[in-house]
DNA sequence: TATTGTTATACTCTATAACTATA
DNA sequence: TATAGTTATAGAGTATAACAATA
């Protein structure tokens, strides 16, 4: 395989190999991959139905239903909008909160061990690089 | 945030970064992330349905079904196995052949603008950390 | 007895279309 | 008219439990 060939093919590998692991962190919460972005998106932003569906990629209709389940389990919550009587936002409870840190301290957990095969200086780098390719 | 937490951040958010981009070049010929993965499995492979369920994680069951839909679009295929009658081997069908050789291309395509971002050496420095990463 | 695969069932996730209320 | 959100509906994805066939 080309030189660039590696890079694409060791960052598809990379991602697969993350995704399994949040899956799994979710998973043990009973929560989903989406649910788990709603509440990295919802730990520090109130939006609406309408910008939190733009965020995930879905269709309002989806979210709807996404935040019902999440309301049923008293992790999120529907507030109204003072300046649009249409809109609604959405916030995390209290339960929310705790479960969101509770899920990021324990991915970081699963995930250190992967970036525990790099030297220091490395994974720096690592991180540098990263950075930039989301730029 | 720590140095420690960037590069984790970092992964996660490539991470989604690069299943989106996956996701919608499987939307795009109607497939879902879960049957690409199985077409990239089956791309040099012909593993039993038990085999191909542990490779994705899924339970037999969950597999059976999308095994079902992939062989109603023709693009894989189930076939006896010869030394146990119990068994039932997957493979692509020419038409899975040539949609998963698109869908690499197109991928390629869809990700190369992301690493495109870095000089050449550092192309060839991720791929590197990335292999030490996924060892 | 254990394993392979399927089926029945139930729930989540998702999109499309149709609807209500508000802008 | 256009936008925000919901509901109804349908299909895919997933797991659990029960099953038949084979090992």
């Amino acid at each position: 395989m080309s030189a660039d060939g590696e890079v694409l093919d060791g960052l598809v590998q990379a991602s697969f190999t993350v995704m399994a692991v949040l899956s799994q962190a979710a998973a043990a919460h009973d929560l989903s991959l989406t649910q788990l972005r709603v509440l990295a998106i919802l730990r520090d932003r109130e939006p609406k139905m309408a910008e939190l569906a733009a965020h995930l990629g879905l269709d309002r209709s989806s979210v709807s239903g996404l935040i019902d389940r999440g309301v049923k389990r008293d992790l999120v919550r529907r507030t109204a909008s003072t300046d649009d009587a249409r809109a609604v936002h959405v916030s995390l409870t209290p339960a929310g909160h705790r479960l969101t840190e509770t899920l990021t301290a324990e991915i970081a957990e699963a995930l250190s061990p992967l970036t525990k095969k790099l030297t220091p200086t490395d994974q720096k780098r690592l991180g540098t690089m990263l950075a930039r390719l989301l730029d």
